[in-house]
DNA sequence: TGCTTTTGCTACGGTTTCCGTAGCAATTAA
DNA sequence: TTAATTGCTACGGAAACCGTAGCAAAAGCA
């Protein structure tokens, strides 16, 4: 499937308005989880899969792709995964997420 | 398939971690889109469906079940789904996202 | 240098999820 | 009181995802 990129028309929009296209991305499955997993530093692809229970490695591989054609990810010069420029803006965007999910777990659990 | 809860494992966490479990959730297809829909307020099941696309009303009646089910949503009075008041906190995090991917768009494009 | 292990994937077939269409009971509008 | 509209559910086909196997290239070891 094509990656989704601003202005071309993907899954879910028409349009290919930036926003649109970037919930679709993210919204593909194990991609929140990629970019969460490499919050502290860059990945390579074997660590990187076990991090994500040990994801199947044709999924990883295709999202990773899709990752580094978007622009979020780059491989370094060791070969590992790591964020752009943007893709670091993206990633301070979900630090919060997980206080969230923290405070969220204790209100599910204890209503 | 269950809803991601706190506490439960779920499909890419054994643990049941509450951020695994979130990123989980906000993986499934249309999730980020449909909180998306509602940032400016409640919308009933037709109305949400149109602006996404005319989105399979299976697919949106299943993602609004385990949203309300993870009490991140909750249909109001009217019957129209809106954010409960974890889920408007929820709501704020993903607010910037636009941001980002507008300044995404402009690189992206023009690099 | 040759041998073994590890790495970063790709191929492939089975399973799960998603999708579109149809339709129906209940509510609202005319 | 009939006609729309609404909020779904059912169901079969399409697409995405999954696990396993395996392979070429690089790295480690002798």
């Amino acid at each position: 499937m094509a990656t989704p990129l601003p202005g071309r028309p993907v899954r879910g929009s028409r349009t290919g308005r930036p926003i649109m296209v970037l919930l679709d991305l993210l919204g593909r499955r194990w991609v929140l989880r990629i970019l969460w997993e490499l919050r502290d530093g860059p990945l390579k692809f074997r660590v990187l899969q076990e991090r994500c229970e040990d994801m199947s490695p044709s999924v990883l591989s295709q999202r990773l792709k899709e990752l580094v054609e978007a622009r979020i990810l780059a491989a370094d010069a060791e070969g590992a995964y790591a964020f752009t420029e943007a893709g670091d803006r993206l990633r301070r965007l979900l630090r919060p997420l997980r206080e969230w999910a923290d405070e969220w777990a204790r209100r599910v659990s204890s209503p």
